[in-house]
DNA sequence: CACATCTTAATGGTAAGACCATTACTCCCC
DNA sequence: GGGGAGTAATGGTCTTACCATTAAGATGTG
């Protein structure tokens, strides 16, 4: 019966009207949305309801809006999912719904897959980026909360040269969802200079495989770091008999 | 200068006073946020402000919110994040942000993985539920439309007896993005019926060496059940070019 | 005709106020 | 103790008014 059948809210509708349009194609990046009034009015809804369901969509990383006339004016489609992938995700893992050692499983197999593709994909400025990062890591001058910036940095170097888009902000969503939980945990360990020492060592080894195109050999060493470094860091652990 | 830095829109200071919460762990799973009245006075905005930022950490599966007095009223920290995450990867799938040659690959390294711990990790009931999606796609008088309901099911059942979440949820989400995809591309098929058979004997296989905890059969198998499929969806490499 | 300036309109951003439906709690009566 | 009525709390929705930003159009000047 309808009386099982919630009817829809406001805003609900209004996102369901734009999505529509982006699985039949008639939508696509950079495409305008109707103003906010004028899809009100379409929509048979207020204007709030479609400031609603444009912040829907906005969280979800497909509306963008910018106030004024003209072509910069407006709601238009947008192609940036990873901010959005990554916010979601850091919220997730901050909540417990993603339990760390569920997080580094998924982070081997997914920075395997970044780290295969990159063997054979990366470009010569990728590469330059990498040992940058390598070089900018090897001080040290750098506090722990800089030298974690800085890995999250290489891992993100690392996964943009996959050349695979949903592998790349995949990766990079699940390691800066990371990003505290990791500073935390080497936080807590009792010599953090012997730690950081080894970490270097392996990037240097990731990166230098990588360089030379040994596939196999980068990626058995990717995913032998993250899991001796997670395996380090006691801390995380915690979770597991949660 | 701070002409450089735009002042925070009025619903981005509720989105950080919740998120700032959920972070440093006051807000867990079931909490109770104040109310929109409150929490408007609280930071300091509008009521309509706060009201978006409920929306734009809905769409993230944050909160969640239901009319009333008492404990069911309110809006509350909500634990189910495969919902959003599946609707923002069909999102970006749709909008062609992850070509299907890239979500295919990160498909193969999921599915891989979670083929991996469901071959050690899966329940007698995880058996009965993949058995009984063999038999009800054995019947001859589905659909195309059903038989790929039942398929994404049986990949959804395999990703639920991984025993880890992010796994499942990611597996989960980025089949479902890839649904009307893998729809149409079957739709485009020559002869539906021999590809169907195909399909079935590779599941049976797959879900046969997951009963007999043959692991690495079991993750060869899911692979090549993914990658086959793929190519002969030759609509689907379309994006290839893009 | 080209350029500068002013005016106007379009757009998202924000807030206040009013009202509605749902839900639970409290109080009163039997 | 149970039932019913009243009240309050809560999210849901809409209307109205105003603001800041941006671009387009109109007007004036050289």
């Amino acid at each position: 019966m309808s009386d099982d059948v919630a009817p829809k809210k406001a805003w609900q509708l209004v996102v369901d009207w734009i999505e529509q349009r982006i699985l039949s194609g008639e939508f696509a990046v950079g495409s305008h949305l109707p103003a906010e009034r004028d899809l009100a009015q379409r929509v048979g809804v207020s204007r709030p309801a479609v400031r609603e369901a444009v912040r829907t969509l906005q969280a979800n990383g497909v509306l963008q809006s910018a106030v004024g006339a003209g072509a910069t004016g407006g709601t238009t489609i947008s192609g940036v999912p990873h901010q959005a992938l990554t916010r979601l995700l850091r919220l997730h893992v901050a909540l417990a719904n993603f339990p760390t050692p569920d997080v580094t499983e998924v982070r081997v197999a997914l920075e395997r897959l970044s780290t295969r593709l990159a063997s054979t994909r990366a470009t010569d400025a990728d590469l330059a980026r990498m040992r940058d990062l390598l070089e900018v890591m090897d001080d040290d001058g750098l506090t722990m909360a800089e030298f974690n910036n800085h890995d999250t940095g290489l891992h993100v170097a690392i996964a943009e040269a996959a050349g695979n888009r949903l592998a790349s902000d995949l990766t990079i969503a699940i390691r800066e969802s990371m990003r505290l939980p990791i500073l935390a945990g080497l936080d807590a360990l009792p010599d953090w200079i012997s730690t950081r020492d080894i970490l270097r060592a392996q990037h240097h080894g990731i990166v230098a495989a990588i360089t030379a195109h040994e596939t196999e050999a980068a990626v058995a060493l990717i995913e032998e770091h993250i899991r001796s470094a997670y395996a380090r860091m006691t801390s995380l652990h915690a979770d597991a008999g949660g």
